[in-house]
DNA sequence: ACAATTATAGTAACTATTATCATTATTGAT
DNA sequence: ATCAATAATGATAATAGTTACTATAATTGT
């Protein structure tokens, strides 16, 4: 199976992820990275972005208006979106670590993990 | 602003859903409802299943393969996604009522719902 | 039965994402 | 440092899922 090379571009999607705050879409990572290479191509941005949640070094969260966020903070974490703007933020509580094991019991299949997404009004749009 | 009228399409696509033991996605109730209205468009399919989730009456599951689901059974409960073949099940686990609360212990908006998601391999993968 | 209005079917348009491919960059060996 | 092998890129085309548009049909209240 092809082995992985390094690419400038690929150190430069990480480094933004991994330095923001928030949780980008695949167009703001490319709208920041287009600063440091303006000819990336926002396939290269798609890419890396999908190799990167593969690897580990990035969770890929989907919101249900259909929005998909980034982030490169990999520790588990839950996260909040917004109703109002859609933002997705951060939320400090502590993991739920028996939970995988409590829903297996009435459940035929083998739970590896969970994700929890909290739904509501966020600050700015109060 | 418009009043809701009924319509038989509609009244079809809701039966399928609450009829549905599985997650139907739009593609899924457009080819079944066809059987009965032959000419429905997929353009109504998606209409009503956005509008019956607007009204609270389905909800929207989105999984992070992008495939978003659609679920009759209103009453809050969580879901499994297969990782392998990526189906959407039921699970049989009690509510976390206090969760939102807690969630919102150190946050500065206003929390209001949540929805969890359970990841593994189903039992046809293993 | 009729007028007012919403919903539909069929189609076009749109958006986000992925695939393709010739060229460029990276890597390891010489 | 040069070179061959191969992975990654940029540019573009293609795809999939969904929404918008519009003339016609269905529903509703009178």
């Amino acid at each position: 199976m092809a082995t992985l090379k390094y690419s400038r571009q690929r150190e430069s999607i990480q480094e933004f992820l991994n330095s923001s705050c928030d949780h980008p879409t695949a167009d703001d990572v490319y709208m920041n990275v287009r600063q440091q290479y303006p000819n990336i191509s926002l396939g290269t941005v798609y890419r890396n972005l999908n190799l990167l949640a593969e690897l580990g070094e990035a969770i890929k969260i989907t919101t249900p208006n259909g929005g998909v966020h980034f982030d490169g903070r990999t520790e588990p974490h839950y996260h909040f979106c917004c109703n109002k703007c859609g933002n997705v933020l951060d939320l400090e509580l502590e993991q739920l670590n028996c939970i995988n094991e409590a829903a297996g019991k009435n459940f035929d299949g083998e739970i590896e993990s969970h994700a929890m997404m909290f739904y509501g009004t966020c600050k700015d749009c109060l």
